[in-house]
DNA sequence: GTCTATACACAGATAGAC
DNA sequence: GTCTATCTGTGTATAGAC
């Protein structure tokens, strides 16, 4: 391992103290609304400074979005160290922690519509090559549950993938979360339920 | 009914081209990076004039969600005269008529965070009205359904209400359209069956 | 009610001293 | 690399003539 001066840590240091800011305010507020400005006065440093760390709002997201991926690759790869549970125990598993993430206000979900934040997305290497060691990971998963009959084999994998990245920002969890009904875990496991078993009750109801 | 002056249908049709407008740049780029602006133009209008329509943004939004609440009521009451269907079926059909809206682009979805817009709905008396006239009428078919099995009776109905609801904005929807490998039925019909009967499957995958 | 022109606010990004 | 001060663009909303 590469030596790191003194000087370099503190520089991490701080840059993770941004990254942590720009994700709660992205997980509170969304991209859109987020402005650089607060970031600053979060970080509690002036908004020239940020820059120098970060060229970019855009930038600024995308350093969210890979921490938020490193941390789902932790948790899979914890995971999978447990070799006991079966493919689609790991993926409920990923799932449920997805959920408590998002739950805890923690879930950096960005816009689908936002052009210029797409476009950045889209040429950050970091990024893109994150995304697809959690799309390989996972797709491992759903192959073999569904070699087994855990999932349904008449649906196409990337449909999988797809509706369990979309977990990540369901809104049916603010929403229920809001009404004040139900706890965290029982938030998580009606809808873990509705994800798997879907609203019939599959396997589950009967 | 009452008679409306010539004058009065011109500006009825104006402000019905502004909706029109207004849903689908909805629809396009969500709230937040849609403009008055661009509205004006695509209507063919100075601003101003729009601003003697509408007094603000959020009540641009306003009209665009109680017209699309409004096709939807349309399409719940022509549900209801055809009673041969159970109440499972008519539920699917308006999920499946959301997921139809949503792909061709005409679902004018807002996002959940903006708190100047979530004020002006949740103060807009129509869109209030029209909103629980839709929930009680799937309401009435979701417990309907529990009764008969069709749904699983251990989920609170306002769970699988919210559910239903999400489907109007699942990102899912748009990922596979843009994959290009799948036709807009095929999409529908997959998402219907993960949404109903899960990934796992459910009654339909044994 | 429609227009042109403009006020006002604010956000992203930079300049330049230290 | 941090700061204060500022530039620049843009977006919501209005003024005021017609």
């Amino acid at each position: 391992m590469a030596r790191i001066s003194f000087r370099e840590q503190v520089l991490r240091a701080r840059e993770d103290a941004i990254v942590d800011s720009v994700n709660r305010l992205l997980a509170e507020k969304g991209f859109d609304l987020m402005t650089v400005d607060e970031v600053a006065a979060d970080v509690g440093i002036a908004k020239a400074s940020l820059y120098k760390h970060f060229p970019s709002k855009e930038e600024l997201a995308g350093a969210a979005m890979v921490r938020i991926l490193d941390r789902a690759l932790e948790q899979i790869e914890a995971l999978r160290k447990d070799q006991k549970a079966p493919p689609i125990e790991q993926l409920k598993a990923v799932a449920r922690w997805t959920m408590k993430v998002q739950l805890a206000g923690e879930m950096p979900s960005l816009p689908a519509q936002n052009s210029s934040l797409r476009a950045a997305l889209m040429s950050n290497k970091v990024y893109l090559d994150r995304l697809m060691q959690v799309s390989d990971l996972l797709g491992e998963w759903i192959t073999a549950a569904q070699k087994s009959g855990d999932l349904n084999r008449k649906l196409p994998p990337e449909v999988i993938l797809y509706t369990l990245f979309a977990r990540a920002c369901d809104p049916v969890l603010g929403l229920l979360k809001a009404g004040g009904q139900y706890g965290d875990e029982q938030i998580i496991d009606m809808l873990l339920s509705t994800c798997f078993d879907g609203l019939a009750g599959g396997k589950a109801a009967r």
